[in-house]
DNA sequence: AATAGTCGCAACCGCCGCAGC
DNA sequence: TGCTGCGGCGGTTGCGACTAT
């Protein structure tokens, strides 16, 4: 057990010695061995096979009832978050980035309520993410990450430059797609041949593969002609968006980021799909549709940063 | 190669509200 | 009506992995 944990310990058992009541005896034993830190495999089987069987019920007794030396929150906790099967792993898509980031600004650190927003995404992940990736963006901006300030900078920068590189990826997939299939339809029509897998795996890699960067870079140029509206702006604004997106800052959008690539081409496809459907983002929130639907389709003009404001900041 | 610094995330803590008695 | 136990929630901690020097 490691060190902080032992102190975890140590203390609850001097808690429990102080607490000496009628039951205190028993309270003792039960407080002693109980167990805190990291889960063994064994005790996740444990867990896991034990709801399976009898489902999930009131967490202390059913701790008790699994032979869990482990408290009712403890089992809870690690059910929710990490054992329960549609528990979603890995990074945050676009998507996903998109509505965090408006949700919080609608209802601040409800971890929970955004959460139900995210179906297979738990709060503490939610809350995680918050906390190691966006407030560290607001403190590099220098400013706190519930100002308005900084929801502003989220609103009109941010979430366009996300929904934008995913769109261009979308772009591209769909291109390297026509491309391959006309080019699949004339090969099977010289010779016959029907279309591999190989080769379609082909088509999509390109637009995988496709520089990151320079997706970041055509995107945030595009949003900054259209909203923000200066001179020789684009090309700075897209060397922030370049060096952010080599920092790693803002994963989907345009960094590079291996593992998520298959999320990010899903997410991608997604926009597609939507675009070509009229172009509006439909999430399960249909206040929060109607918004995307406003700033996709360009109508969110008023309180938007000047550059200059965005690079006195940076 | 060794060390220091940073980051991501699992797990815990304390508080609060609710239900049952 | 107050007490108790429990579940849920947001905040915090600290370990291990990773990166920079």
């Amino acid at each position: 057990m490691a060190a902080s944990q032992r102190s975890r310990c140590s203390a609850a058992a001097v808690a429990v010695e102080l607490d000496e009541d009628d039951h205190g005896q028993h309270q003792q034993q039960e407080a002693e061995e109980l167990r805190r830190g990291p889960w063994t495999v064994d005790e996740d089987l444990t867990l896991v096979n034990y709801i399976a069987d009898h489902g999930e019920g009131r967490w202390n007794s059913l701790a008790r009832a699994a032979g869990l030396k482990r408290t009712g929150k403890s089992c809870r906790l690690r059910w929710l978050n990490y054992l329960r099967p549609d528990v979603k792993r890995g990074n945050f898509t676009a998507d996903e980035q998109l509505l965090i980031l408006d949700l919080h600004t609608r209802w601040g650190n409800r971890w929970s309520k955004i959460a139900q927003h995210l179906p297979g995404r738990t709060d503490n992940e939610i809350k995680n993410y918050w906390r190691t990736r966006v407030q560290k963006h607001a403190k590099q901006l220098n400013c706190d990450a519930n100002s308005k300030r900084f929801k502003d900078a989220m609103r009109y920068l941010w979430m366009p430059h996300l929904v934008d590189a995913d769109a261009h990826r979308a772009r591209l997939l769909h291109a390297a797609a026509a491309t391959h299939h006309h080019a699949a339809l004339s090969s099977a029509a010289g010779a016959g041949g029907v279309l591999t897998s190989s080769s379609s795996a082909d088509s999509f890699a390109t637009a995988e593969s496709y520089d990151d960067g320079a997706a970041g870079l055509y995107a945030a140029g595009v949003h900054a002609g259209e909203m923000l509206v200066v001179d020789g702006a684009g090309d700075c604004w897209a060397a922030a968006a370049a060096q952010e997106a080599s920092q790693g800052m803002w994963p989907s959008a345009a960094a590079d980021h291996h593992q998520q690539q298959h999320q990010s081409a899903a997410a991608a496809r997604h926009m597609h799909q939507l675009a070509a459907a009229g172009g509006h983002h439909q999430f399960q929130d249909a206040e929060l549709s109607g918004w995307v639907q406003g700033f996709s389709e360009g109508i969110i003009t008023e309180n938007f940063w000047a550059l200059e404001d965005i690079w006195k900041i940076q």
